[in-house]
DNA sequence: TTTATTTTGTAATGATCGGTACAAAATTAT
DNA sequence: ATAATTTTGTACCGATCATTACAAAATAAA
């Protein structure tokens, strides 16, 4: 293929406008910051971006997604998913502090967005509902070895660790410290035995 | 006193502005919208407030932190607190759909202003801080007096309601369903007896 | 009635916003 | 070599950003 050769990766500028997106958010990233982090000019940016600013952040987010979506074919693959949650969980406690006010990216973009842009907030809904999901498929079927005792429906269980996912996004920023989030972290697991 | 008489209410400017903060946020919130939202213009606006959107923000975020001083206030003066913070989660249930959208500024502004701004975000998480200590208290007191059975320590089930609390923010938006949200109101505060 | 004082509305300020225009550079196909 | 094609870097665009300047308006004190 003719024409002068590409020097910044699709994926490379996605990933590089992924953590400044998760940092600052969508609204307080400035496209001179992501030229700044990416290295790639106006120019690169909307002749690989059509779709500019709004499309890199959809796609940083959708990589996120692919995350999740990778975390699932392993849970399928288990047959005690409930643990892999558990150890995801705990995994938290163990991140160093910028990964703490980081957060979710995905949780950060449905507060961020509710009432800025209503495609991006219900695509990050929609993600949340399908890790809920991916939760609640795991107990269910723990219920139905037996390996998990509490009767309650796998439903309700499925959302209050969404529910607890959301919430510690919030508390590790305020708590940004390991045997703080340690201790959190397994007393509300203890709800799921 | 001499002078051009005010027509714009310092109070109404912030109660009027808190509307906008709490729908959007910090950052995409405009001066133009704050204008169009108070009625005021850029005259009267930076002769009330010198240090223009930030102090604004600010006052809208301290007149929440009154509101939770409020319930505070009401909490001391009950012998069963424990009883009113259940009942406090319980009604965000019969909220509106606006009120789940919007969710809480304070949790909000944490999650939007952690790598914008220092300051504003230190006040965030404090006044979160406060109302964590609020729950704590609530909770020794009804264990202290027997009404509350559960052994595991008040600092923990204190943020456990905090974190509760900031997960139920984003739940809120996924859910801004009376039903789905009483039933995981009530399957949380389960944990609680 | 005049003077002092304060608020208001409007018009500007410079800075930055996201996005575009376009020519130079760099490659492959002919 | 030359032509065709694509990317890159830079200059620039109008719009909007938060904020300031300032004169007219409206009051109380003198």
């Amino acid at each position: 293929m003719r024409g002068r050769p590409t020097i910044y990766e699709d994926a490379n500028i996605i990933k590089k406008a992924q953590e400044v997106f998760w940092q600052k958010g969508y609204s307080a990233t400035s496209l001179s910051d992501l030229q700044k982090a990416t290295g790639a000019g106006a120019g690169s940016f909307y002749n690989t971006f059509k779709g500019g600013k709004k499309e890199v952040f959809q796609k940083a987010i959708e990589e996120r997604r692919l995350a999740f979506d990778a975390f699932k074919i392993e849970l399928n693959k288990s047959d005690s998913p409930l643990e892999l949650i558990k150890n995801f969980f705990r995994s938290i406690a163990a991140a160093d502090e910028n990964e703490h006010l980081k957060g979710c990216i995905i949780a950060n973009t449905v507060v961020e967005m509710t009432f800025i842009d209503e495609k991006l907030e219900a695509n990050a809904v929609q993600i949340l509902k399908e890790v809920e999901e991916m939760f609640t498929q795991a107990i269910k079927l723990e219920q139905v070895n037996g390996t998990l005792k509490t009767k309650t429906a796998p439903e309700i269980l499925g959302k209050y660790l969404i529910t607890f996912w959301c919430g510690l996004n919030t508390l590790r920023r305020m708590y940004p410290d390991k045997n703080v989030l340690k201790n959190q972290i397994e007393m509300q697991l203890a709800v799921l035995s």
